[in-house]
Formats: C-alpha cells, structure tokens, sequence
DNA sequence: TCTACAGTCTACAGCGACTATAGAGGCAAG
DNA sequence: CTTGCCTCTATAGTCGCTGTAGACTGTAGA
C-alpha cells in the first residue's frame, strides 16, 4: 500500500481524522500530496510521525514540547541532552499534578465519608466547602484544578 | 464594614477581580448593587458564596457541578442525597486522573532513566516516543492527557 | 487644589488542544 | 443509479479563565 487517504492514516495511527486536520493546521504534521480531487495522500512515514505525536500526547507533552522533539530527531547527530531535559521537564510536571491530586483526593474522600445523609441543612458535604479556611492551596487567587487543568 | 467594592472582595475569598467578573457573566454570582458612578458593591454574603466556588473549585468540580450545589444549597429541607452523588462523581474523577496519571509517571520514569546520553540517533526517549505499539490507552482516538485536561 | 497613582469600568480577543457543525463534493459497492 | 460512507473547507464552540485597550473614579500626599 503506497499511499492512504485521512481516514486510514486515522486508523493507523489511532488519530482522529479532525485533529490530523488540526494538526497540519498548525504546523505539526506537514503538507501532505493530494489526489486530483483534493483528497490528501499520506504515505507510511506519517503514520511513524503522526504515532510519535501521538504517544507524546499521551504522555502530556504540549504541542510546543512535540514540535522541539521532531525539530531534535531530524539532527542525528546531535546529543540528546536537550531531549532529556524536555523529558524530565514532562516527569516533573505530571509529578507535580499527581501530588495536588493526591491532595484533593485526601479531602473529597474525607468529605464523601463524612455525609451520612440527612437533611441539605445539615450536610457535611456543603459544610465542608462552605469552610471559609480550608487547607489546599497558597492564596495566590488561581485555583488548583486550574493549574492542574492548564496542561496535561 | 458593609459594602466593600470588587477589589476588597477579591482579596477577602481569594479570587481575582477578573475572576469574579466573569463569574458574575455566567451567572455564577449574582449581579451586585452599584455605586452612583457605577462601581460593584459586595455585603458579607458575597464573600461566603465565592469562597464556596474557589473551594470547590479547587477540587475541581467544574463550575455546572457548583451550581447545581449553589441550588442545593439553597433547599435546606431537602436530602442531601443529591450532594453526595456529585461529590462522589468528583472523587471518581479525580481517581480516574490519579490513576492515568501514575501510568503517565512510570513511563516517564523509565524513559529518563533509559537515557544515558549519547547523540539523537540512539536516544531511549526518542526511541520509546516512536515506538508504535505502546501500552497506555485504549484506542479511541483521544489522548489520555486530553482526557486528563479536559476538566479538573 | 493639584497631581499622582491605584482601582474600577466595559468590551472583546486569546489561550490550549481540540470538537462540532454545516453544506458541498467524491468514491466504491450493489 | 443510488445508497451510504468518506472527505473537503470554513467557522464556531468547548472550559475556565486571562490579557488587553482605553476610559473613568477614588484617594492620599504636596
């Protein structure tokens, strides 16, 4: 099979169609050939290219981390510190999330298990959120969920 | 003190001045009194309801899910069976999260570690990246750090 | 009183990484 | 030829804010 339309490479690649678009939108994937009709044509190396960015995805790389590490595999010879610094940059990010996660985990459960029913008025639940002095975060005014949404 | 403007009230629950604007714009708070020239004018109450939202923000019930409690709680005879099943599908949430992200942390730890340097050409992370058949994620077509970000 | 300067106002654009929708055209099997 | 899926472009929407521009207001010191 020389050359598959968007669909195929979609499957292949475990990519949908729409982002594989998106993708070629901002750059990340290149130009592909078309057929008379317009359709585009993708050979083999894009479903190699498109599963890297794929599996860095998954990993929670942000686009912008993606791009530096194709930019990086096509200078072989190169040293791959930079890779590893990207890398690590990655490990301590996801780090850092699972430990506010960890946190929020903690004081959901506490609240969960502390509701035994009842009435709205009495609900440990709303009690708990309504606590104006709660353990968390820094004041710094952005919520944690946001900082933990921001990536990843 | 019995009205304080937007500022006093940013720093009084710990939520950014634009914050609370926005807030306001989707009816997440109510809209205030006005000064003569127009300025917002919070009471005390203000304070409390924003608290609540940066609270449960921070365990990352996502805003649908606060109003839902913002109503609740202003049935008190009710049960609060309702209350426990959105807290509880938080905490699945964040459990949820919590697990992938683990997975997300030990194949980033594996492959930190597997790099000991060395040109691009033979760089572990690299080469792990590009690795077609991986083990994270079902193949949906939706990248785990998608579906990580997406709330929280 | 004048002058800084911080705070507030509205309205709208931008972020990241897509997803969804509309409306049109293409392609292969029956 | 028709059915039905695939593909095309362009645009708007998602979530939860954040940032910007440009104008006005309120307050404290000289």
């Amino acid at each position: 099979m020389k050359q598959m339309t968007i669909g195929r490479l979609s499957k292949a690649a475990g990519v949908k169609v729409t982002t594989i678009r998106y993708y070629e939108s901002i750059d990340l994937m290149g130009e592909p050939e078309r057929s008379t009709s317009g359709q585009r044509l993708y050979g083999d190396d894009a479903v190699q290219r498109l599963s890297f960015i794929r599996h860095a995805r998954d990993l929670g790389f942000p686009i912008d981390s993606i791009r530096e590490l194709i930019e990086l595999q096509h200078q072989p010879g190169e040293d791959c510190a930079h890779v590893g610094v990207i890398a690590r940059r990655q490990l301590a990010d996801v780090r850092q999330k699972l430990s506010q996660l960890e946190a929020l985990e903690a004081e959901l459960k506490r609240m969960v298990s502390a509701c035994e029913g009842g009435s709205i008025a009495t609900c440990k639940v709303l009690e708990s959120l309504g606590d104006h002095d709660h353990c968390l975060d820094s004041h710094d005014g952005t919520a944690v969920a946001t900082k933990l949404g921001a990536r990843l």
